[in-house]
DNA sequence: CGCGTTCTTGACTCACCTCAAACACAGTGG
DNA sequence: CCACTGTGTTTGAGGTGAGTCAAGAACGCG
């Protein structure tokens, strides 16, 4: 018998957190509504509809290929990355999701998921039910702009993986990229984890483990940034940001 | 000045035609919608908003990038290319679009197109006013899921882009898809005109032109194929799809 | 401590790119 | 009719970026 896809059962109800307003504050998904103009009462019925799930600890599937499509997902704390397996048995990483981000929105035109879910660290999550969610788009204008924006920036972000883009190039993208992400939720745009692993790293950027690794030393000793283990720190930015640039504004 | 996007001073009215319901079965766009469901009364709505243009002669403009957005075109007959000029002034071409696909799809959600067009021989159109044919879709529903067939369709082509593919792989890719979309028109799948320059097909797949002319030297000597000039014939096919088949399937 | 996993490093290989030159063909003009 | 020119294509020689293979290092964990 297979498990449910976001297990309801762990899920904190509203009246747990006390103030409908503030509770899901670090939830982002909301905010982003409000700043596309919607009002107080309408968030409020939108929050109505929001579980919160977790936590999920390192290794956990959020959900996985093939699970019945109910919801959508905001991560609130943690790191999940999304992937599929080929026929021939290879692993391909298709994204990573940071605190703010949503996950599921690939599914919408499916019945069930095109792909697997998983934690990397301890994540957090925004349940959002998608049946419900869908229908109160129908009546505010601002989550369907919202989800829209949501789904064709997702399609965008693939642009990283095409083109014909140099080793160095991609990694400075892809930190570039996160960095800017981490910023826009309010972390520390120059110095944070990396909470996936190197391979997983390559596998997205479609190259070798060592490629990773060779490139994140050089930069290194090239004083472009500072790495340990999965500490980094950004600093020449600028110097990352040019090297990055001919890749992100595809 | 800059002249207007689809010219609409040389399209043929509809009474040119004599027969309204036969003058327009080449085009295939209408024939698409038949196949969705939709009925002759609706087509023939349809079809008293299509204009006939062309025709275009190789190097012609169809578009360009910024030219305001006023209507798609189904090709009828010929090759048109999509390409933009990176801010480096580097080509980087899009797609090619053959008798019975539709060029313009990616300007629906701006005002521009986001490309330019120009014709590989001698192109003939049927243009559609965009603003008229979304209007008609609120109406009928076959037309509508065609129109967003049509849209996820052009999506995904662009796997073959992306994926770490060998040259073999994807030169054999290209090959076959046009093959299959030129028999999807009917036209013969084992023995077709390459109607783009071999700087093209490599600016497409993102090879070096030298490499494309070496690959399909290669599988000409290997018996795949034979080639003269711009000439093809297809002969183990099945090897080919073999070769493609991994990046098809993407 | 031993053990497994992740990461790093070095040596080698190879597919493809780059550079350079020859070639084929179409159009042009003498 | 034939050079002349330009564009597109082919071919060869050489270089190189990144993958592969193999081994070692660093850590987390039982």
């Amino acid at each position: 018998m297979k498990p449910t896809a976001f297990p309801r059962q762990d899920a904190r109800t509203l009246s747990d957190d006390g103030d409908e307003f503030s509770f899901c504050s670090t939830c982002a998904f909301s905010q982003a509504c409000m700043a596309e103009g919607m009002d107080k009462r309408s968030l409020m019925d939108l929050h109505v509809l929001v579980e919160h799930i977790g936590p999920f600890h390192a290794g956990d599937h959020i959900f996985r290929v093939g699970d019945p499509f109910e919801a959508i997902a905001a991560v609130r704390a943690g790191t999940v990355k999304t992937y599929v397996i080929d026929r021939d048995g290879r692993e391909h990483v298709l994204g990573f999701y940071l605190p703010g981000e949503v996950i599921g929105l690939d599914a919408i035109d499916g019945e069930t998921y095109p792909c697997n879910a998983v934690a990397l660290d301890t994540v957090m999550l925004c349940r959002f039910s998608f049946p419900k969610i869908a229908v109160l788009a129908t009546r505010l204008p601002g989550l369907q702009k919202h989800l829209f924006r949501l789904l064709s920036r997702d399609i965008g972000r693939a642009a990283l993986l095409a083109g014909d883009w140099s080793a160095d190039q991609r990694m400075a993208a892809f930190l570039v990229g996160l960095s800017r992400r981490l910023a826009a939720r309010g972390f520390s745009p120059n110095r944070f984890q990396l909470t996936m692993a190197r391979t997983d790293i390559a596998n997205y950027l479609r190259l070798a483990p060592e490629t990773v690794s060779r490139v994140l030393r050089r930069f290194q000793k090239d004083g472009l940034l500072d790495v340990d283990r999965r500490e980094l720190e950004l600093i020449e930015r600028d110097k990352l940001e040019d090297l990055a640039e001919p890749v992100l504004r595809a």
